[in-house]
DNA sequence: ACCTGAACACCGTTCAAGT
DNA sequence: ACCTGAACACCGTTCAAGT
């Protein structure tokens, strides 16, 4: 419980690796503060503000109560930042057991995009934070029991989670980052990409390259993003299938 | 020049998007500061102390000078991540012209990560900004040039894209933060990744997930992480060769 | 044209004190 | 056991002033 704290958060640890037992709820406390309380108003603040707006300070007063309240529950900002990364994972629907290979892993890439999609801040903290809370680990071994049905040599299994799942943070990162940028700013996705490509065709030097990226031949921004997404997905499992053999 | 510099930076821009001429080096002040400079020194600074650590304040010192000359040269820090994090893109080898597309993918895949890796405070930054500088377009153009010689129809060209440099976005921001984690804490990194399994060991609903990423058989980190990439990136050519008639 | 110093409105966190 | 207030050592940036 939050009365014995670890001393302080060594650069290689997480709250997750403690020797403690892993942060739990506990009762209502008088000013009606508890860990999961906070940990909820992180979320929000985070999805609300963004990454770079929320403070201790900040989020006390969301809660009606002293910034150092916060601290009794919660050691350091960054633990309190990787129980909330961790929290959200829960939102990432797992596909039935009885599913196939394929459908698993399209199930799970899609979800975890949509997560990744919806909490712009998840990207900068899953890359800094090892991310092995629990509901994590859920989705992690969801995703290995997907590969585990695809046939390739059990060498290889780490490896092509690794293409599926580094492909959806990648893609979730620059998605997300893209809509909150267009949302915070007021201007349509498709308004704010015919300016990004305006400027850019102003510059002689990438007209082949800008050439390429036209040749999707789309008409909205959010089309080419699912085409692109859906060619990708359908690349990693014809991949898979075909490296079954290769091996 | 950066006597007329734009006013202030709103949401949704870019250095290299103003109507402004992109940054220039300029020629040597009384105080020895320019442009380039700056930015060299920046560079340095997030190598050798991290993102968290840069403040103008610290780079001031680094240069001799205080906060807010570099102001002069400079609009906001934004703007000077953003041509540091352009700066080192210049380090990405690009291949041969002749090459054929897989060598050419495969070399501008390992040359991508490779940065990431040494560069562990370009992944957030990357992800934050829209990356559309000279250095960095260079890369993607020679990465477009590569993927229009594989054969796949030109709808398909920019998801396949997506799927190689997300995937190693991913995976260089990984590996990179792993290694700065260790370096930082002084463990090596077969230690820290023995002490991270041992205390994942200890919650039994794990077991099987460990297995999974066990199955690999390889002894050190180093190893392993190879057999990942070089799996993934296998994966990835012989989806895109199947993908080829499958459209 | 270039650089400085003081100031403003913030941070995360420590520590002694309150109830 | 839980919460507060003051303080410390920082931030990015503005602004008026120096040379």
């Amino acid at each position: 419980m939050a009365s014995d704290r670890r001393s302080a958060r060594d650069a290689r640890s997480s709250v997750w690796l403690s020797d403690r037992p892993a942060p739990a709820a506990g009762k209502e406390q008088p000013h009606g503060l508890r860990l999961d309380k906070i940990v909820d108003a992180t979320v929000r603040l985070l999805d609300s503000e963004g990454l770079a707006k929320v403070s201790m300070r900040r989020l006390a007063a969301e809660l009606g109560v002293t910034a150092m309240s916060v601290y009794w529950y919660v050691d350091t900002k960054d633990d309190l930042l990787e129980m909330a990364l961790d929290q959200v994972h829960e939102e990432i629907g797992l596909p039935d057991e009885a599913a196939d290979w394929r459908a698993a892993l399209r199930e799970l890439a899609c979800e975890h995009r949509g997560m990744l999609v919806r909490h712009p801040w998840v990207s900068p903290l899953a890359g800094e934070f090892l991310n092995v809370g629990p509901r994590a680990l859920a989705f992690a071994d969801r995703a290995q029991r997907a590969i585990r049905g695809s046939g390739l040599p059990d060498g290889s299994w780490m490896g092509a989670l690794a293409l599926v799942f580094q492909f959806t943070y990648g893609f979730g990162t620059v998605e997300g980052r893209w809509r909150e940028r267009c949302r915070t700013s007021g201007v349509s996705e498709d308004a704010f990409y015919g300016e990004v490509m305006g400027r850019l065709a102003r510059r002689p030097e990438y007209a082949e390259s800008l050439a390429t990226v036209r040749a999707r031949g789309e008409r909205t921004v959010a089309a080419m993003r699912e085409r692109d997404f859906e060619f990708a997905l359908d690349c990693v499992i014809a991949g898979i299938t075909a490296m079954r053999e290769a091996v």
